[in-house]
DNA sequence: TCAAAAGTGTTGCGATTACACCCATGA
DNA sequence: TCATGGGTGTAATCGCAACACTTTTGA
């Protein structure tokens, strides 16, 4: 959630990589546009606003080590999003908003597919699913679907470094994903 | 599209009423925030953050007939959304991007029944639904599909002053369509 | 009586749900 | 050999799409 401002002279997008980064070390990373938040009311100092995104970053232990580059950015910590702890100002109904968006932008968004690694297994998947969801889905029902949606490319690689069968490995393939979902929408 | 500068001491949301109403004179109208714009070189004299909402008003040819009600709004005008003239500086891509978003919108908020007089027929619920899908629905399946939600109430009331058979009444209840959809998210 | 729109059912198909067991692997 | 998760099929149900004619009304 931590925020901060936007140069005379930046693009409001390189601002929120930059922010990222001094925040967490993380380029590169996917994000989009959540909503805008103005109240008057919203800080003591008086009005901010603040045009909130959310980035997703692979799954990735790796990732979760990587530590704030700038001083006043020390205190920047990951927390498992279903239990964060009481947050500044308005953000948490900014969390709440994010999370609503998610699920419905899920459907038609590559969102899943953000959240993991280029190669991954159909139980890596559902387990994101069932994360942004807040719900448990059925195994072989949502293999079924997956599969049947056609974007996912099957590959001749398996798992490796698990201690039980190693699991199929598969793509996204983010053209057809688009296509599937671009005119599809539904009343 | 015409849009305007927040005050100092005014909240975001007054500020899109008070504007529409400079505009058109219109009040009391439901409104939803779109997407905020910041790019650098959207506007020639540098950067100009908007904030895009929309507003849904009943289809009613009196509010059509509405004037701007200060001198600087004075060439506002009216268009059919899919017939728009040229507009100045991103706002075609504002406005393309709202209607993206009220056709995914249409399914779980209640946009239709914003642009519908409160008692309306299925047949104007059908056309409200068909123009922003853009595109035709069948009459049978439709209705069905309506009256099998459960939140339209049907009234002991029909149209007047139509030169042919006069249709049936509906009125929105709007507890149960927000029950209906509020946890209501499909993959 | 005519023009215009209101109103109405059925069938086939595809998608979704519910549900439980064997398999492959590495430790 | 055991613990762990991988992988698989079927039947019942529900929702969706396609499709055309009769009824009502005011002019």
């Amino acid at each position: 959630m931590p925020g901060f401002f936007v140069d005379n002279d930046e693009e409001m997008e390189d601002a929120v990589k930059r922010i990222l980064y001094e925040n967490t070390g993380l380029k590169d990373v996917f994000m989009d546009q959540l909503h805008s938040f103005a109240g008057l009311k919203r800080h003591p100092k008086g009005r901010i606003l603040t045009v909130a995104y959310y980035a997703l970053i692979q799954l990735d232990n790796t990732k979760l080590k990587t530590k704030p580059v700038t001083n006043y950015m020390k205190q920047a910590k990951w927390f498992p999003v279903r239990n964060v702890p009481e947050l500044a100002f308005d953000h948490k109904q900014i969390l709440d908003l994010c999370l609503e968006r998610l699920q419905r932008r899920l459907a038609y968004k590559p969102i899943a597919f953000e959240l993991l690694p280029e190669k991954f297994t159909l139980t890596q998947l559902q387990l994101v699913y069932e994360s942004i969801l807040n719900k448990t889905l059925d195994k072989r029902n949502f293999r079924k679907k997956m599969q049947n949606y056609g974007f996912l490319k099957e590959l001749d690689e398996v798992q490796t470094g698990v201690a039980y069968r190693a699991a199929r490995l598969y793509k996204l393939d983010k053209r057809k994903f688009l296509k599937h979902f671009q005119n599809n929408v539904a009343f």
